[in-house]
DNA sequence: ACAGTGCCTAGTGT
DNA sequence: AACACTAGGCACT
């Protein structure tokens, strides 16, 4: 077992691990304790998590935990680059804090979650566990994506436990609809299968998206099956480095009509060109994702 | 182009 | 207890 540590807390903008991993971003990570993120927002300051990655094709666990302004972690390879890739250790907080506005609502989501990064998580597991998300909540889009683990990912042993891999294209693609169902995906079983055959096969991928322009980006991504531009927004924000992208789902539509009510122009395209410019355009994703975070646990306590 | 409707399912509220 | 409604939408008409 190799195990480090990075020293996150000289980081431009420093780093939060559990704002980052519990803000909705990304499913690909889990509580080494078990627990689901909603269930306790204090304890997880120092929780372990979990996720696999692929290196060189091979799958391999990584865990890591933030103490005292440092990120440790244990895997069975040098987990440092993957983890800078993964949590966007690069990304410099302030700038982006400067290239978005100084309007109260930010500034605030800003200062109360100050080292939340965005994920940039694999772009195959990041279509379809936001396939998986559509009209779902995030406790159970998270169980599905376990599930889906256990069901189809390749067996990794680390440390003595048995984990699983994020299941393949070609794994996936391989699956029965009526599995995918068992797995209580529903409606979105023919999808995540239908979008996992379209990669396996070669006919598309979303990794092709990434270098186009942003629009064209997005609509390149719809042609996969269950993917709207909703999902075609968190792939490229949460995945593909479009930091541009604001995802509007229920809760930011409401808060653009609350907040930002003259963006609100009644459809998708324009409501989301208007919300990009609002918040600066370049990171408008960036400071989304802050406002979204902020507003969802304010509201929720 | 655009609006309306059906779709799986667990959890919450009445 | 049974039922309606909702949840980070999408495909099809």
């Amino acid at each position: 077992m190799h195990t480090g540590a990075i020293d996150v807390g000289s980081l431009s903008g420093g780093f939060d691990l559990q704002s980052t991993l519990e803000s909705g971003q990304s499913y690909l990570w889990w509580r080494a304790d078990g627990r689901d993120y909603e269930d306790d927002h204090q304890y997880g300051g120092s929780a372990w998590y979990v996720t696999t990655a692929r290196v060189d094709g091979e799958p391999v666990v990584i865990r890591t935990r933030q103490r005292d302004g440092r990120l440790e972690w244990e895997s069975s390879i040098d987990a440092t680059d993957v983890l800078s890739r993964r949590l966007r250790l690069d990304d410099d907080l302030p700038a982006i804090r400067d290239g978005t506005p100084d309007d109260d609502l930010l500034a605030a989501a800003y200062d109360t979650y100050a080292g939340l990064r965005l994920v940039r998580d694999p772009p195959f597991g990041a279509l379809i566990s936001f396939i998986c998300s559509a009209q779902m909540h995030v406790t159970r889009i998270h169980g599905m994506q376990q599930a889906l683990r256990e069901a189809f990912g390749t067996p990794v042993t680390f440390d003595g436990e048995t984990y699983h891999a994020y299941p393949t294209p070609d794994q996936l693609a391989a699956a029965s609809e009526a599995k995918l169902r068992d797995l209580s995906l529903g409606y979105r079983a023919p999808y995540v299968k239908r979008s996992a055959e379209m990669v396996a096969d070669g006919e598309a991928d979303p990794e092709n998206a990434r270098g186009l322009p942003y629009e064209e980006a997005r609509e390149q991504l719809t042609q996969f099956v269950g993917v709207g531009q909703k999902v075609a927004d968190c792939v490229l924000l949460f995945s593909l480095d479009y930091l541009e992208a604001v995802p509007l789902d229920t809760w930011i539509r409401k808060t653009i009509s609350e907040y930002y009510p003259d963006c609100d122009r009644g459809n998708y395209a324009d409501t989301s060109r208007a919300i990009r410019e609002r918040l600066g355009g370049e990171y408008a994703g960036y400071a989304q994702t802050y406002v979204f975070h902020y507003l969802r646990n304010r509201d929720e306590d």
